[in-house]
DNA sequence: GTCACAATCACCCATCCGGGTGACGACGCG
DNA sequence: CGCGTCGTCACCCGGATGGGTGATTGTGAC
């Protein structure tokens, strides 16, 4: 029913900060041997060489280690447009349902989306018939297990909706 | 007036890995300055052995920084004691709490708590007092929010409390 | 024992909610 | 044009909800 979003064009993205990592790796390597070859290796003992190299390479290899998997923890929240269709919610009963998380009353929630009391109460009614629920809470829920909103931890809503 | 906890002995534990990884590192500088020393000194041209000294150190730093931050997908969700003790909110409006995601009305619960609704509605009406909210759907929002009651994206529950 | 508090239940009352029905203008489609 | 859909608004009504106040019991602390 609801398959996720395997965007190629993130994968594709994922390579460029590897190909960066690996020159700055490659970079490092060729300056630090040029710089022990050229003006250290008289000065410093080759153990202690060998030791700084291990550890410099070792302290770069960390921080690309942790640039690497630090990513992706967001998850932006893709509305499931698939569900809204086949439950014919419409936008406007959408903005409903964004605005029902408030927890408001009617009567605020009629001042906010700007119409009346009586058409909040339509667009439920309507929300819950077609979600198949009773109460509002559970509207909420259902609509959160549909990805029709998002929920508290998602990124706050790009906007509410994609009408201009 | 929240604070969010910091376990002093989930700081501790993180050092265990980092020791290991150092150990683990310093270990490899050893065998490896020793091997190059020992044998591969007179066969190897020098900037051949940095290079590969440099990569091997580079390769293990990476998989450590990939260790280290690779963690924490899973959120199994830990109550917000200190929330609930700050905000005195007794065990069984915790429970009310819970069972209000379910979205029933005060009738309904009260059966699935086994008391009445009476009590369901005192026990509301405080956590509306406690909470500083007004709504149902605002009592279970900021809940989630403290870390009260899981949202849906969190582990079922480890169970409703550490009652028997 | 006294005190505080959690938990339970009761009652009153104004307001709100959920459920149902009807209607009207705007818009797009055939 | 006729038709369906969307958005808007109105009315009615029974039950639920939110906001108070008061009371009782058990439990634990002092």
């Amino acid at each position: 029913m609801i398959s996720p979003v395997t965007d190629p064009a993130a994968i594709r993205g994922l390579w460029r900060p590897v190909l960066f990592y690996a020159a700055a790796l490659a970079l490092g390597a060729f300056a630090l041997e040029w710089l022990q070859y050229r003006f250290w290796a008289r000065m410093i003992p080759l153990e202690i060489m060998i030791g700084l190299i291990g550890a410099a390479f070792a302290a770069l290899g960390v921080w690309v280690g942790m640039r690497l998997t630090r990513r992706a923890p967001p998850a932006p929240f893709v509305r499931n447009e698939a569900a809204l269709k086949s439950l014919a919610i419409t936008p406007r009963e959408l903005d409903v349902l964004e605005a029902l998380v408030s927890g408001d009353s009617n009567k605020e929630l009629a001042r906010t989306l700007g119409v009346s009391p009586n058409t909040v109460k339509t667009h439920i009614a309507r929300l819950f018939d077609k979600l198949g629920v009773t109460s509002r809470i559970q509207a909420i829920e259902t609509g959160r297990d549909l990805r029709l909103i998002p929920a508290a931890g998602d990124t706050p809503t790009p906007t509410t909706r994609s009408d201009g």
